[in-house]
DNA sequence: CTTAGGG
DNA sequence: CCCTAAG
């Protein structure tokens, strides 16, 4: 009745067609899925750019320094030449450790020789990966559902998993490590691990039964994700939009953003149904961006079964990560978002999380090449780098190269290693599950926010001051004795850092912090290389996230659409494609840390005029009717953003113009408001008055 | 999820 | 902008 009746009092005679509430239920429905579907697609930001790039790294560096053997072998991990960073060669590779010794970590290799592999048997290289991603990420669509993954408890890495498993006692967990030293595990651990190809990887699942047995490793086929090589992924990407705006590359993304809030998009209409029990999200605008994106690759996962990952234990023991992501949902909230779940708790959680990670050191050996690795020459190493913390890296053994001829000294990274990871999963887990919770874990890990460290001799090279050459990392005699380290950073989270700045350290420059994104928005980075996957991918993300076409679009504004495009075309050619790959990931973390408060984003004379128009015919109080009649396509103005804004309107409409600041609003506008608010108030007074009576009559 | 309001 | 209570 009430509602009926403010429809009643249009402003300036405009009837307000009111929207029923049965449609908005509908459609909240649709969000929801789509936005469980978007948390966790951004589980393969990494995956797909560590694979793509991969990918791309043997397409451009056939010639590449290493040999194929080596690349086969690969423990590698990253590949930085000191003297161009940003080299083409670079590479981040994971990859399983297939050594007893090394049986704690995850090799971030592996994932490179699948790609390797991958790539040879897909011939089409550029549309393999260019489908790729659409691939990942529908992957990580179907795989909601993991709630129950809540239930299992895991304290300071003695996972406790109600189904009886030993699992939880592993002593592979952060607690392993004290009172087990490497080599129990190890032999235990062997068995499975003799005789895998290089190509395979191996992720130990499972538990330790009182013993240290680890359950039957899996191996990976080589193939890429289950998902990724579906190219009707893809289609619903490049197929039916008309982007507004134009990228090089990444029109497809782009027009996934840009089109956001297109309710009737296909992931609307998905009927899969999934139990999620989901914090509403207090800002529509990310959330439909996120529900958006998420739906478009909707139709391409329905396959996995809740049930398959829903008692998965993932835990990332090492050192005192010890954060459990009970779920992926809250995995992903943490890592990439921080407004979608503004529990408190949240915040809580993160900062208590990261900050000790720091502080436990553990060894976990450091490899001076994949091959010593193997043959265990590590151990003295391991040994001498207790101090080190988590994750270790290997340097090139035989290839590297120190040239000191032109002063330069050229060092290959093969591999980093992931301190340790958990994981566990069903046996009716699908492979692809399986990789993404490598995944999941790896991100974890390298989401925790990393610094690189250099060891020489096994011995922590602090001073960050030294040239190379002073603290002997110029001679070749020292190869094998070169290591880097990834530790978890210790800074808090700083403000946001440039844009432009390079997210890649050189290694032999020791502790320095990892540059961060901003999640603030407006540039985008445009990579040069246009056909690289990640690069979209990296890009959408970006696009996503910044919700960078801010512009509001009540009317159609043509500066809207001149806006996108010139902050779109921002372009950092300098950037490697690694950089730029890896920029989501290292942004994502940061954000986890801590929680950033959105960016301010003034409303522009536009918006405001808008929003006073749109207030002007619907009035106020409706303002979820409000933001979708003129800010449908404002991703980042909320409703409440809406009605904050008519309240600030309203009270820079009342107090002087020499009080007002920032962008002076033109008084026209400020006396429509205060006539629309005016207008709109008695209104609901009268409703009140009316409503009154009725009451009373019915009592 | 939306609204409304205080912070 | 954020956070929350209410609906």
């Amino acid at each position: 009745m009430v509602l009926q009746k403010r429809l009643d009092y249009g402003f300036n005679g405009y009837q307000v067609p009111y929207t029923p509430r049965a449609t908005r239920s509908a459609r909240k429905r649709c969000s929801f899925k789509k936005r469980a579907e978007d948390n966790q697609m951004c589980a393969f930001d990494l995956l797909a750019t560590v694979a793509g790039k991969l990918l791309l790294e043997k397409q451009c560096t056939p010639s590449s320094s290493s040999t194929p053997s080596d690349e086969d072998q690969s423990a590698v991990a990253k590949e930085i030449e000191q003297k161009a960073m940003q080299d083409k060669n670079k590479q981040l590779k994971v990859e399983t450790c297939d050594q007893g010794s090394c049986d704690r970590g995850f090799f971030v290799s592996d994932l490179v020789s699948q790609a390797h592999d991958q790539k040879c048997s897909l011939k089409p290289p550029s549309c393999q990966q260019a489908d790729a991603h659409p691939g990942f990420a529908s992957v990580i669509t179907t795989s909601d559902c993991s709630e129950g993954f809540g239930d299992q408890k895991l304290v300071h890495g003695k996972p406790k998993n109600e189904m009886g498993t030993l699992a939880s006692k592993v002593e592979v967990g952060p607690s392993g490590y004290m009172g087990y030293g490497n080599c129990k595990v190890e032999a235990e651990t062997n068995k499975f691990m003799k005789d895998e190809s290089h190509k395979t990887a191996k992720v130990q699942l499972g538990t330790r039964a009182d013993g240290c047995s680890f359950e039957d490793p899996l191996v990976w086929d080589g193939k890429p994700p289950a998902v990724s090589s579906d190219s009707s992924a893809k289609a619903p990407l490049c197929g039916d939009h008309s982007p507004h705006i134009s990228f090089p590359a990444s029109q497809d993304y782009v027009n996934v953003v840009s089109r956001d809030d297109d309710e009737n998009s296909s992931g609307c209409t998905h009927p899969n149904t999934t139990k999620r029990s989901f914090r509403p999200a207090p800002r529509i605008g990310d959330r439909r961006i996120r529900k958006i994106l998420a739906s478009k690759y909707w139709k391409v996962a329905p396959k996995l079964k809740d049930a398959t990952l829903s008692n998965t234990v993932l835990m990332v023991s090492d050192g005192d990560l010890k954060t459990v992501y009970h779920n992926r949902n809250s995995y992903y909230r943490s890592i990439r978002s921080e407004r979608n779940y503004p529990i408190k708790k949240r915040r809580l959680f993160n900062c208590s999380s990261v900050p000790n990670y720091d502080r436990k050191i553990r060894s976990e050996g450091i490899c001076v090449s994949p091959e010593r690795c193997i043959n265990g020459d590590v151990s003295a190493l391991c040994a001498k780098m207790h101090e080190v913390t988590g994750a270790s890296s290997s340097v090139a053994g035989s290839h590297t190269s120190f040239q000191s001829r032109d002063s330069h000294v050229k060092l290959r990274i093969k591999s980093f290693r992931v301190p340790e990871l958990f994981i566990e999963l069903p046996e009716t887990a699908t492979v692809g599950s399986l990789k993404r919770r490598v995944m999941e874990a790896v991100n974890a890990i390298l989401g925790g926010g990393l610094r690189v460290g250099v060891l020489l001799q096994g011995k922590k090279v602090k001073d960050d001051n030294k040239t190379l050459l002073q603290t002997g990392i110029s001679h070749d005699n020292q190869k094998d004795v070169l290591g880097f380290s990834l530790e978890p950073k210790t800074s808090q989270t700083p403000p946001p850092l440039c844009s432009g700045d390079s997210p890649f350290m050189l290694p032999s420059n020791a502790p320095q912090p990892l540059a961060r994104y901003p999640p603030a928005p407006g540039v985008v980075h445009q990579g040069t290389c246009d056909a690289v996957p990640e690069l979209q991918m990296a890009n959408a993300v970006n696009f996503i996230e910044s919700d960078h076409d801010s512009a509001p679009s009540p009317t159609d504004m043509s500066i809207d659409k001149s806006t996108k495009d010139s902050k779109a075309l921002v372009t950092v050619p300098a950037m490697s494609v690694e950089a730029l790959a890896v920029v989501p990931v290292h942004r994502k973390s940061k954000r986890s840390e801590i929680v950033q408060r959105r960016i301010r984003r003034p409303f522009s004379v536009a918006e405001v005029e808008a929003l006073v128009q749109a207030v002007e015919k619907l009035g106020t109080g409706r303002w979820r009717d409000v933001k979708l009649r003129a800010f449908d396509n404002a991703k980042h103005r909320t409703y409440v953003d809406l009605k904050d804004k008519w309240k600030t309107l309203v009270h820079t409409a009342r107090i002087s113009p020499q009080q007002r600041r920032g962008e002076p609003v033109p008084q026209e506008l400020l006396d429509r408001v205060l006539t629309a608010h005016a207008y709109w108030t008695q209104q609901q007074a009268k409703q009140q008055f009316k409503q009154q009576p009725e009451t009373c009559l019915l009592l």
